[in-house]
DNA sequence: TGATAAAACTGAATCTATTCATTTTTACCT
DNA sequence: AGGTAAAAATGAATAGATTCAGTTTTATCA
């Protein structure tokens, strides 16, 4: 049905064809590549492949991820956030204050373990961000799970649990050594039981003040 | 001068001629890829260069090292562990404890502040290790930096300037916020005084026990 | 000393991420 | 509608790390 004069409306005032076309693309890109990833592993996994069944050009890639491994960022820190604030909903709950958090932070080490060597490569590349305009984002997550333990740590302070002065402080330092905790797991200098352990004796150390 | 029958000697109780080559040439490698890596950048320096100023193929890279970034581990890991120690030596002293553990821990900085594109080389792959090999000397180096912040705060404790029942949590903790929080500098989420800020309240929060 | 096997070495070939000159698509204007 | 310029897309070309089949060196032993 060919289209008339008649048939002319406002202009869209959505995005244009342009700005859609550009958001499918990524939208294939991005589920190509989640997919190629997790079938296959991340190292298995070429941009060629990703290219092809996303249906772009090798150097399309290019124009939505500034490499290879800001792939992995662009693809799975939505989903991080998406597992923090899972994870701290699903806490252990009424618990003490410990055992919160524990709860909480082992989601997100559980959410790593189902694939270490993508885990790996997330983990690395958003500690040593290749796209500084990933920064913000990134920030984001990482803010997320300091205010979630800041809330449990002022959970704690209000039921007359503990008693912490700079929560806030606590807070951050709590997940500087998360932070680093999950790194010496993954880089297999710890073992899961270690990460464990660690972490409870750290966390338990800090919330005594 | 021919060597004659008389010449034989007992059979050398060294390092054998095939030993002997493999420590040169591990040594010519070390000291080629540390003067390019130092003069051009990391980034800018292939393998092949470093093969050519070594005087080996490319290949023969490979035996001493599992890929380019193996190789910074190769080549700066000791001159990691000469830094720890020199900057425990050099640290504030006589001092309170606070000024100890930063001098101390600055001094590590101020290293790598020497060539941040280095430092996030080496960082990078110390943190996660693709050649599970070196596991153990980067151990060695992490274990260093804890004993040494064990150290000062024994003597804070003899000294009476702080009163901490577990020094060697509190060491390691302390471990874990210097690592995440040197990470966030080097990858540009914190500037260089953002960082001596951190650090500075975090192990003030420390020591208070 | 010569023969033999193991170890070490080599650099050309391979494999992929990344770049870039060219082409295609879109938005905007008359 | 047709013309134009900017934006997007493309995939062949490039570059550089890594591999590997073949060569050289070393140690060992008859």
């Amino acid at each position: 049905m060919p289209r008339t004069t008649a048939d002319r409306r406002a202009p869209p005032a959505g995005p244009g064809r342009r700005e859609r076309n550009k958001r499918d693309k990524q939208n294939r890109i991005i589920g190509a590549a989640r997919a190629l990833f997790q079938s296959q592993g991340y190292g298995q996994t070429t941009l060629g492949q990703i290219a092809a069944a996303a249906g772009v050009g090798t150097g399309t890639l290019f124009l939505y991820a500034s490499s290879k491994e800001d792939l992995v960022v662009l693809v799975f820190l939505d989903e991080m956030s998406g597992v923090v604030d899972a994870s701290f909903k699903k806490r252990a709950r009424p618990a003490a204050v410990l055992e919160q958090l524990q709860s909480f932070l082992h989601g997100i080490v559980a959410y790593h373990a189902k694939d270490l060597e993508l885990a790996r490569a997330l983990m690395k590349e958003l500690t040593f961000l290749s796209n500084p305009e990933r920064t913000r984002s990134v920030t984001r997550v990482a803010d997320a799970i300091i205010e979630r333990i800041r809330e449990i740590l002022e959970w704690g302070v209000a039921q007359g649990e503990i008693d912490l002065s700079r929560i806030d402080l606590v807070a951050r330092i709590m997940f500087s050594v998360f932070y680093q905790q999950q790194l010496a797991w993954l880089s297999g200098f710890l073992s899961r039981e270690q990460l464990d352990d660690n972490l409870n004796a750290m966390l338990d150390h800090l919330l005594r003040g």
